[in-house]
DNA sequence: AACAAAGTGTGCGCTGGCTCACAGTTTTTA
DNA sequence: TAAAAACTGTGAGCCAGCGCACACTTTGTT
C-alpha cells in the first residue's frame, strides 16, 4: 500500500472531475477539494476496508477494479459489488458510526481517492449538491441490488450468467467490428460467488453459451458477444 | 380507496412526529408539515404502487403492512421489502423522474400519508436534515439487501426461513411471559417468495423446526417463539 | 353457525445444481 | 521462455428443493 499527495495519473490535479459525484462542480470548486484527497494504492488481491473495521472515509476508486463481499461462517464468498473508476464507498459510515458490513478487495491495482469524514460532511455542509448526488447513488445501488434479488430468487442459473455478462459487457465492454470484447472482471469462481452459485456450474453454463454460439470465450479472462442483443432477448425473454 | 385530508387516527394533528424521518422536528415544525400531508387508505390486496407507473409522492405508511415485490416473466414473485407503520417509499423519484421499479400492495388495510414530491423537496431545502435522515434510510434498506443476498446466495433454505422468521419476530413480536408471540405479517406462500423458494419447502421447514421445538406454530398466522436465543443461535452457527 | 374461500400439509417422482476428484489449460513469475 | 502457480473442464454420483396432485385445515363472510 502506497500513500502519496501527489496524482499520478493527471497532472492537471483535475481527477475528481472525473467523479461522478463531484461532476456538476466548477474548477475551482474541484480545486478545493483537491487539496482534501488523500490518494493511495493497492495490490491485487490487497483488502481496501475489512469487514468489521470502522471506516472514517469515503473512498473514491481511481483506476482498477475492486470487489466488495461478504463471508459466511463456513468461508463462501458472496460478492455483493463490483468496483470501478468512479465508484465509492463508505458514504453509510458518513451519518453513521457503524462498522463495514462487508470487505473490499482489489481485483487488480487499484489507485484510490479518500476524503476524510469530517472534511467530506463540510463539502457536502457548503455544497449541498453533492449530497444529492450521494442519495442519487445510493438508490442506483439499491436498484441493483433489488434486480439481483429477483435474479437469485426467481430465475435459472444460465440467465443469472446471462445477466452478469450483459452488465460485465456493459461495463467492461469494448466495440469491437459488429460484436463486443469483454475483459472480465472476475474468474469462473469469482462469476460464481457473484450470482451465488458453484464454480463447476458457471463453467458449464458458459460453456454452454458457447456451444450455442450466443458467447466466444477467449481464455480465462475475455469474451467475445457477436451479437449481444440476442444474449439479451435471451435474458429478458426467460 | 378513500383520500381525506383529516387523519382518523390522532386528533391532534401530530402523526407526523411518529415518522423517523420526521422525528427531529419540533412541533411547530411538524405543523408545517401536517399541513403539506396527503392521506388514503388501502384495502387488502390493493395496489399503492404498481410497477411501471410514475411516482411523484414520497409515500409514508401510517398504519397497516405492505409489501415491496417484483414479479418475473413467467408470474413468480419476489417479495423485496415488507412496509409497516413510519416506513416510506418513493424517494428515488424525488431526484430522478424513474418509474416505479416495483409494486406495493396492501397486505391488509393500509392508511398512509403521502407528500407530493414537490413539496418534500422544499421540505429538505428548508429542512436539510430530513435529506440525511432519508439517506440514512436508504443506507439501512442497502444494507438488509446485503444480508439478503449473502443469505440467498450462501445459506440452506432452513436458515433463511430462521432468517425470516427472527425478522418478523423482531418488527412484529409481542413479548409473551419467557417467549415472544410474533403475528406472521405473511402467508406461508408469501415468505416463500420473500426468501425465493416455493411454498411447499417453507411449509416442510417450519414444520421441522415446530418439531424440533424451535418455534410453535399456531394456526397459519403466528408463531410462538419460546426461546429465541436458541433460534437465533442456529441461525449464526449454521 | 355454516358456508365459501383461501391457505396448508404431504407423498412422490424428478432434476438442477452441488460435491468430489483429478487431468488439462492458462496466466503469472522469475 | 520455462517453470510454477492459479484457474478451468468435466465425468459421475448425490441430494435439496421443485412441481404436481389432492386432501385437509384455517380463516373470512353473511
Amino acid at each position: 500500500m502506497q500513500v502519496t499527495r501527489q496524482c499520478e495519473h493527471c497532472q492537471h490535479k483535475l481527477c475528481a472531475k472525473r467523479v461522478p459525484i463531484f461532476s456538476a462542480m466548477s474548477t475551482e470548486e474541484i480545486n478545493e477539494i483537491t487539496d482534501l484527497i488523500i490518494r493511495k494504492s493497492y495490490v491485487k488481491g490487497e483488502a481496501i476496508v475489512t469487514e468489521g473495521e470502522t471506516i472514517d472515509r469515503l473512498v473514491i476508486i481511481n483506476s482498477g477494479k475492486a470487489k466488495g463481499c461478504k463471508y459466511s461462517i463456513d468461508g463462501k464468498e458472496q460478492i455483493l459489488y463490483l468496483y470501478s473508476d468512479g465508484d465509492f464507498f463508505g458514504e453509510r459510515n458518513l451519518l453513521t458510526n457503524l462498522k463495514a458490513s462487508y470487505s473490499i478487495v482489489a481485483l487488480e491495482t487499484v489507485h484510490v481517492c479518500m476524503i476524510l469524514k469530517a472534511d467530506i460532511r463540510q463539502l457536502i455542509k457548503n455544497h449541498p449538491e453533492i449530497g444529492l448526488k450521494i442519495m442519487e447513488e445510493l438508490t442506483m445501488k439499491l436498484e441493483r441490488l433489488e434486480n439481483t434479488i429477483e435474479q437469485m430468487g426467481t430465475r435459472t442459473v444460465e440467465i443469472r450468467v446471462i445477466g452478469a455478462l450483459l452488465e460485465f459487457a456493459d461495463k467492461f465492454g469494448m466495440e469491437k467490428e459488429a460484436g463486443r470484447m469483454v475483459a472480465l472482471p472476475l474468474s469462473r469462481e469469482g462469476i460464481a460467488s457473484y450470482i451465488g452459485v458453484t464454480r463447476e456450474t458457471v463453467s458449464r453454463s458458459m460453456n454452454a453459451l458457447d456451444e450455442e454460439g450466443l458467447i466466444q470465450i477467449i481464455g480465462n479472462k475475455k469474451i467475445y458477444i457477436e451479437n449481444i442483443g440476442a444474449l439479451k432477448n435471451r435474458f429478458s425473454k426467460t
